[in-house]
DNA sequence: GTAGACCTTGACGCGGACGTCAAGGCCAGC
DNA sequence: GCTGGCCTTGACGTCCGCGTCAAGGTCTAC
């Protein structure tokens, strides 16, 4: 299938493919018209990037998983280097978690604090905290 | 005092000093050589800008602080605008740390069961893991 | 043979908070 | 007078994951 095609299966954009490609992640067969030519082992693959990347994965933390595929693994994390980096997510999601924890409480004492002497309002939420360690990003 | 020695007690640099200012959030006087001239009362709302960014806000977000100093509340949340932006603020973090959270769980999972699979050497069909949530990631 | 829907590469834009030159002005000390 | 250290205003670079043209090639249908 062509890459307009591609992008629609899997809901994304023709121009996050060819960056994909770019990074070397999903590089694609030429047709004889210079067209990119993707078959459903690279939907598979683009699935894996997507899975990840709804997980706060940065693109290049993507990479094992699309190779352990591309390599003939039934799934993406069916190899060494995935398994190591979904450790080190964890790790970072933990860190990041208690971080904003203690952002959390601090700032709910400090809020405490000024209310004090203050009267009040309102207002709503909208996440956009983004852990030095990276992690889930919002935007 | 200059912008050097303003920058150095407050273990900063001279270019986000000036990138404040271009911000209208930490404006100088100037001196009659053009230097930018800044007091006492700078370094502290200078203090109160740090302080919040280590919280993770961003410098939209501390205006309403630095605004208060200004106008001359004893701290810079002294005022209905910063105690609005601390509630939001808070909001914030809590959709933050329960977004991750969830995602830690899912991630958690996701590398046991590869684990299992992995130390097996054994392929089981796992369930469609393009667990789309779109959780995440853009917006 | 022509419209129009697809594809190609190239390249700039965005948002946040600055880093890092570059070219030049100002001032103190020797 | 000169060196060196401070300061000034630009203005482009960085990181990320693309969005968004732009100019032009390709293929299908009528």
């Amino acid at each position: 299938m062509r890459i307009g095609e591609l992008a629609e299966r899997a809901g994304t954009t023709t121009r996050a493919l060819r960056h994909y490609e770019a990074l070397g992640l999903l590089r694609a067969r030429r047709a004889g018209n210079g067209y990119r030519a993707y078959d459903e082992q690279d939907l598979r693959m683009l699935r894996q990037i997507q899975a990840l990347r709804a997980f706060g994965f940065e693109l290049e933390d993507t990479r094992p998983f699309v190779d352990c595929l591309r390599a003939g693994h039934p799934e993406g994390d069916s190899c060494d280097a995935s398994i190591e980096v979904y450790r080190r997510k964890l790790a970072e999601l933990d860190e990041c978690i208690a971080r904003l924890t203690e952002v959390r409480e601090r700032l709910g004492s400090q809020l405490a604090h000024a209310e004090l002497t203050f009267a009040e309002g309102a207002s709503e939420p909208r996440c956009e905290f983004s852990c030095e360690a990276d992690e889930g990003s919002t935007r």
